[in-house]
DNA sequence: CTGAAAGCGCTTACAG
DNA sequence: CTGAAAGCGCTTACAG
């Protein structure tokens, strides 16, 4: 292991300054064309690498930036953590991952570390955000971006998925496959990211002059017992549906097997589309469902990605909405589903 | 924003100098009792917290290992990955996560910018580790820990999960439940892991004198499909089976949808078991399914956990097993599961 | 355009 | 047990 070569070693080599060096390989201030290529060349021939921990110390910046979540381990974060963490990492910037497990003790705890490593920046995962807006006081002085899926104050950086968006393009589906009947299986009120993609669906309804079969969105659980439930539900009540946009996968299986069970076809009679595209991963020949990605990663990447421009001074505060994939299945454009399909 | 304390500072208002300070704080050299004392509690009173950077700068200790990932993003590295990014995370150890994307230059890319952080250590994550340790050059002398599902020389520090001792666990439990009769669907032939998981169950079966069903281990890939084909097999085949390992969870759920399809009763003719948990977090009342979970978060901590013993001079190579963790579902102890429980 | 020098906030021989 | 001083490898006023 040979000793690494030290900007003063690649100036001493170049016959210049020091401060000439650092000048010329940070492309910063005045230097001689001439001057700057020999340095960069000497540089080169050195494999001379800048020390981090030089620069760091010196600049204050740390290429570090903090990761606070909620539930790191959770479902929903896990992906959104590791877009965020993969794209930071493409940028050589480190991140120090730290899970609130919700107690305020152990967020100070960890703000207080945060503050000790002068972390560039910090990014903040998880569905309520404004409890760490609170505890991030003023002497912690660094910019924060959220990645949630629920709303926050305009004055924030936020990123998140367009839940509302994918409401309306559920409706607009189902409606542009010539249902006419359409319902809404939702989950339980009161969930921001479900409520939004409730306000979507209703919308797209309205301007199409088409009321919500049942009489509005059924809510209910996020289990597939209560989308079974709500499928008998909507057998019992004899009135006409032709297709169902549910709150989560979980819910459109449910629906799914009630209807089968039933002798209803899907998609033939019921359409159903669910959401979160639980089984993405698991290889098959097609989709058995028709529901939307949420594009996790993606939302951790575009959190990352605006974190170092909030760092860099060229952002300004807002939500950025990412656009959920829909997934076209065979719940919804045929042939007609089979149990074992959804296995 | 007050200006933080430095340890020129508590110095100062403790009356000693900086040396001592250094020394009460860290709890190193000769100070006398009551000296370190006054400096603590001076410390405190200040709200001192000593710069990382500054730290790291002069001790060449980064507090900041590399992550080195064949596929950050896949389904087995993400739980991994978090594993050991959140443990680091609690001890205040950053993370600059790489994905290696398969190719060389873009590893040795990466390599210089770990070179270039200085840093502590390097987790590499994947299923090749020999190829990113053919990489890993002696002018890079910092602790490398694999994590990983397949074998490596002992020579290496390793942590993996016990896929031997699942195979040989799962034919120990479809014995004791009085089988006698048992199959073992599994994949690819020459994956590390699923070799392992073969390996396991061909001892646990040969110490119970017991022969494997179908002649042995039937052969086919990962997918469903396979599973599907198996059971069509097994069946055509007309030997007695009343039990079977599957290789992965898709192969044990295509198993079952040809089985059902035949009025074959899953446990009560033919008992199954799965592995990967493929579906742990849908939220049911029963796991439908008997199988194992390779607990990859348990092995991302314990790698991390690892590789800090491995700097701190506290570890020798070798290979440490994580043992997953068999879930007990329908699939062997009823009662009979129909498709919808799958679903 | 170039350079000598100070300084970032610690740790750690070295000397007493 | 304690302290004065050097040094880690850079950046950046300041002066020329």
């Amino acid at each position: 292991m040979v000793k690494r070569a030290s900007m003063s070693d690649v100036a001493r080599v170049a016959g210049v300054s020091l401060t000439t060096a650092s000048r010329a390989l940070n492309g910063v201030g005045r230097v001689s064309a001439e001057t700057r290529a020999r340095v960069i060349e000497t540089a080169e021939r050195l494999q001379f690498q800048p020390d981090m921990l030089a620069r760091s110390f010196v600049t204050g910046r740390s290429f570090i930036v903090g990761v606070l979540a909620e539930s790191a381990l959770g479902r929903f974060s896990m992906p959104l953590i590791m877009g965020a963490t993969n794209y930071l990492g493409r940028e050589n910037i480190a991140t120090v991952t730290l899970d609130a497990q919700g107690t305020p003790r152990i967020l100070n705890e960890y703000l207080k570390r945060l503050r000790a490593r002068r972390i560039d920046g910090l990014l903040v995962v998880g569905d309520d955000p404004n409890r760490a807006s609170l505890v991030l006081s003023e002497d912690f002085a660094v910019p924060v971006v959220f990645a949630s899926s629920s709303a926050t104050p305009e004055t924030d950086y936020v990123v998140a998925p367009d839940n509302r968006g994918a409401g309306q393009a559920a409706a607009e589906h189902l409606i542009g496959l010539g249902r006419r009947h359409i319902a809404h299986v939702t989950a339980a009120v009161h969930d921001p990211a479900v409520d939004a993609r409730v306000e979507g669906f209703t919308a797209a309804m309205e301007s199409a002059g088409m009321p919500i079969a049942m009489g509005g969105p059924l809510y209910g659980s996020y289990l597939q017992r209560w989308g079974m439930d709500a499928g008998e539900r909507i057998l019992d009540s004899g009135k006409p549906v032709d297709a169902i946009f549910a709150a989560n996968d979980e819910i459109a299986i449910g629906l799914f097997a009630t209807f089968h069970r039933h002798g209803i076809r899907v998609p033939d009679d019921i359409a159903i589309i669910g959401y979160d595209n639980r089984l993405a991963g698991v290889m098959r020949p097609d989709d058995p469902l028709s529901t939307f990605d949420p594009e996790l990663t993606t939302v951790g990447e575009r959190a990352a990605e605006r974190l170092l421009d909030v760092i860099g001074g060229t952002n300004t505060p807002g939500i950025t909405y990412v656009q959920p994939r829909f997934v076209e299945g065979r719940s919804t454009t045929g042939p007609t589903l089979e149990p074992y399909d959804v296995l």
